[in-house]
DNA sequence: ACCTGAACACCGTTCAAGT
DNA sequence: ACCTGAACACCGTTCAAGT
């Protein structure tokens, strides 16, 4: 990659993650571009398609999904409370831009997706989790991780479409903790 | 209101219900106003906002919640098994059209949604079926039934946005169901 | 009182012309 | 090889002019 185009890559990519921090995941490309001082041709270039930025940007989301894993892991309790612990730590995470839920978790069944390499991090994070409590022989056994993802993404989608904060959640996060344990 | 003016109102409801049914609630409204043959303003007119229009186009719909929940109250059987047809109902009826789930979910908790009315006609069915079994004293007594609302829609977006079919969903509802059983 | 449709703003996307 | 920015398409929204 030449040096100039290197530079709007980067540039490109920091305001974005400005950008999506103050108006979501469907925040204007257009604004990035003015932003970034590139015109829009150059973002296009760098990013045909809008999950491709999105992609960039979670480069080092990845190293929190797995720390958020092992310190759940490390936790010495209930079982009930190890799970609502990563459950938290879960929506927190996928929570990270507002529609960011939606998008993440439409995404975990989409081969096809750009940012499934992001996806099978957390769904990877998410399978330690899950494998250590099925281990402890805690949790039922006719529930598939990816379901467990989807069932937390869901509720992480609710509220943050509606805007609900952690005190809300937390009591749907119990029930689905409740229903996965035996 | 003036025939002619009623005459439109009609159409572009009737239209509209053709079209969301087709490409969702997201829709283009220009596609609407053309297909029901009159410009713009007259949509805008009769129908400010989008969600305006989609509480015409439910108007029909909350009977069919009402029927649901009562079909769902006749049930003579185990307790899980009625939660379970209930929230199979309450998914197919938020499900109607693309990005139904979202919309009505995320409007639940608005009062100043233009939707509200027919989401409280939801709310109550929900809130006769899970009474039932409270009285009945077959569930945790630590939840609304706001919070069932929106754990049940939940996994009905993000079934809504990764195309998943009822046989995916159902595990999910289990969980759910055993998680607010006890 | 209601309708029309031109007009504007905004955004995504493409591409010919430049360096 | 890469960038620019004009250009196009599409959509939501408004409003002056019409009936």
């Amino acid at each position: 990659m030449r040096a100039d185009a290197k530079r709007n890559y980067d540039r490109i990519v920091e305001v974005a993650r400005e950008v999506f921090r103050e108006q979501g995941y469907d925040a204007s490309l257009d604004e990035v571009a003015k932003r970034a001082g590139v015109g829009p041709g150059t973002l296009y270039r760098h990013f045909p398609q809008r999950e491709n930025l999105l992609d960039a940007i979670m480069q080092s989301w990845v190293d929190r999904v797995t720390e958020a894993a092992d310190k759940a892991l490390a936790h010495e309790g209930p079982d009930r409370e190890l799970l609502l612990d990563w459950f938290q730590e879960y929506v927190a995470l996928i929570s990270q831009h507002k529609g960011g839920p939606a998008k993440i978790t439409s995404a975990m069944g989409d081969p096809d997706s750009p940012i499934i390499t992001k996806c099978q991090v957390l769904a990877e994070a998410n399978q330690r989790v899950i494998d250590r409590l099925r281990q402890g022989g805690a949790l039922r056994e006719d529930i598939e991780t990816l379901q467990v993802c989807r069932l937390v993404g869901g509720i992480a989608t609710v509220a943050d479409q509606g805007d609900l904060d952690a005190p809300a959640v937390r009591p749907m996060l119990e029930v689905v903790a409740d229903g996965l344990l035996r």
